[in-house]
DNA sequence: CTGAAAGCGCTAACAC
DNA sequence: GTGTTAGCGCTTTCAG
């Protein structure tokens, strides 16, 4: 069954059925409804490929996403999916793993199938690579930091109003000593996190420790493994900060692990949010960012770009917001529970 | 640049380019690396659009999951990934969260990329959608269970393997009140995780307790309902198996909650083994299913049939293995543990 | 407002 | 072993 089929049932001619189907509204009402009946009764549907092959649009928009694994990236997939679907765009996702084989294989991939644009979501940029997809002038959309051009657009993510947050609140349960695990090194976001942290410090009036500065790669195992190293430390902190929410959760077992309670012993923020924040032991204590403001920004700048009329050629600024989420791992610092009670009972 | 363009600069016809990229065997080797060396200079791809036009093959394969968020599944698209590109095919992953509404949306969205085979993956089937796809000849691959017939293939997951291991590992370490929190009703592979629990639970002696079959829907939120409940009812058990690990954290996090110890106060386990099992507090014994086995089969079974010579024809038995992982979410009874300590101590 | 016709870039007969 | 040619199913001028 194809768009001759159709055009035979409703007498008229297959450019007829086509731009009854591309919506083009110089056609007769009367005869775009017969050919839409005929359309529903056999439930055609016209022939993506060949669509594409003649139009130069293939209604594709690529992901690319460091790790698949890290939950953070599932649901922002999530919220890709289901933005890009409504508005008639199927998705090519394909994940990197942080190598650059793997990402060079992927902008193939998304050459190969002629997407529409491409959201960048690694978190970092191979700029190298990337430039195949600008000269051939496919869409971009970058998070944090990418390079200028036309097409080419960046979301920029408020990290600093977060962590802020986050470095505020401990610094209000009274932390004066404060530690933050890193997220991989040359990862912009990761940079910026830590930048948003130091800042947020010295707003506080702490001067920040560089032995207190830990170095970690966003995972599970960095998490304890830098958790582990501050452990081994003479003088501890009272809280450590994490660059994104699965180091935290390593952080939070290598405690465990070594018989201390959180946020007795320590207190311990995320970054990230991820749903299993809420159900760690104890509930973590992170930096909300929204995934769905992210996939949603990504698509709209994506689709100005390729459906480019001249009012969107026109940059917009998509910025995306970050808030802390207090739970329960954090507290005061280690020693003020035992006079906070003390005192409490000296009122009564 | 087109097949046309290489076809000039390689001083042949373009059926010859054609034939050199399709690896056809009677191409002359001579012409054929010249050909080559003109693709590879150009960096020459060909169009995979009218490629799957003509060809009638897209050289795609869907892959339809209940969802995204639960980390058992970016496992598995990972594997279901790296597998299908290994083999030249892109991917068109879509998640149904379980929605009717969603699942037809995906069957539609499969069927007009053309896709040249789907994996079922969402572990309970809407017959009636999915034949959408059988008839039009798409070929299918199920887990556990699906509809008979040309081109649909079903891997069998032996659940009773390692759910038989988990029961007589909780049977071993004394248990005999053993609880079960189930999956979504209906849901076929969360109806055999609890028959294979009921039947290993006979096989050890055990009469299994109605009252401690608590319903679940393989969620955080669900594993923590179903947590609560049992911990309103007269007798507790003493351990608890879950249909999915999601269910088992959820669980965990009741037990933190109410204030109670696991193994101490129960034992649980789960069932997939999800990476952030590892470091649960405290790590979680578990059922592990393989995803890259599972994902290797379903491209494997697809390819059988979407590159179907003679042989492949005759159908293949898919089967995967789960065995048990224990960790430290499982111990002694209750009260076995004050036992224990003094037998000990009374050796020395 | 509608139809005829020319391709989009490629594969696969079919000739040579 | 290689070239010629007829489409794949659709969009899009260009006439009418």
């Amino acid at each position: 069954m194809d768009i001759r089929t159709i055009a035979r049932l409703a007498n008229v001619s297959i450019a007829t059925v086509s731009r009854t189907i591309n919506r083009v509204p110089t056609v007769n009402p009367k005869i775009a409804k017969r050919v839409w009946e005929v359309i529903e009764e056999l439930d055609y549907f016209p022939n993506t490929q060949a669509r594409a092959l003649v139009s130069g649009r293939s209604w594709i928009l690529g992901l690319i996403v460091s790790e698949i694994t890290n939950p953070f990236f599932p649901e922002l997939i999530q919220g890709f999916e289901d933005i890009a679907v409504e508005h008639g765009y199927e998705i090519l996702v394909s994940s990197t793993n942080h190598d650059p084989k793997r990402m060079s294989h992927c902008i193939r991939r998304m050459l190969e199938r002629k997407v529409d644009g491409v959201a960048v979501m690694t978190f970092g940029i191979e700029a190298p690579l990337l430039d195949q997809l600008a000269q051939r002038k496919v869409p971009l959309v970058f998070i944090d930091v990418g390079p200028d051009g036309p097409g080419i657009n960046v979301l920029k993510v408020d990290y600093h109003h977060g962590i802020r947050q986050g470095v505020q609140h401990l610094a209000a349960l009274g932390h004066r000593n404060i530690a933050f695990v890193r997220g991989p090194e040359g990862l912009h976001s990761a940079e910026s996190r830590l930048d948003a942290f130091l800042v947020s410090l010295r707003e506080c009036g702490i001067a920040p420790n560089p032995a207190w500065i830990l170095s970690g790669d966003h995972t599970l195992e960095g998490g304890m493994a830098a958790m582990q190293q501050l452990l081994g430390e003479k003088n501890m902190p009272t809280a450590v900060m994490c660059s994104n929410d699965m180091t935290a959760i390593g952080v939070l077992h290598t405690m465990y692990r070594a018989g201390l309670r959180v946020p007795d012993d320590l207190s311990v923020i995320g970054f990230d949010n991820i749903h299993i924040a809420e159900v760690t032991i104890p509930p973590l204590t992170t930096v909300q960012m929204s995934r769905f403001d992210l996939a949603k920004a990504a698509v709209t700048a994506l689709r100005a770009c390729a459906e480019g009329t001249e009012k969107s050629a026109q940059k917009h600024e998509y910025n995306i917001q970050t808030d802390l989420v207090v739970r329960e791992s954090t507290g005061f610092p280690r020693g003020a529970m035992k006079d906070l009670p003390k005192k409490v009972r000296a009122k009564k």
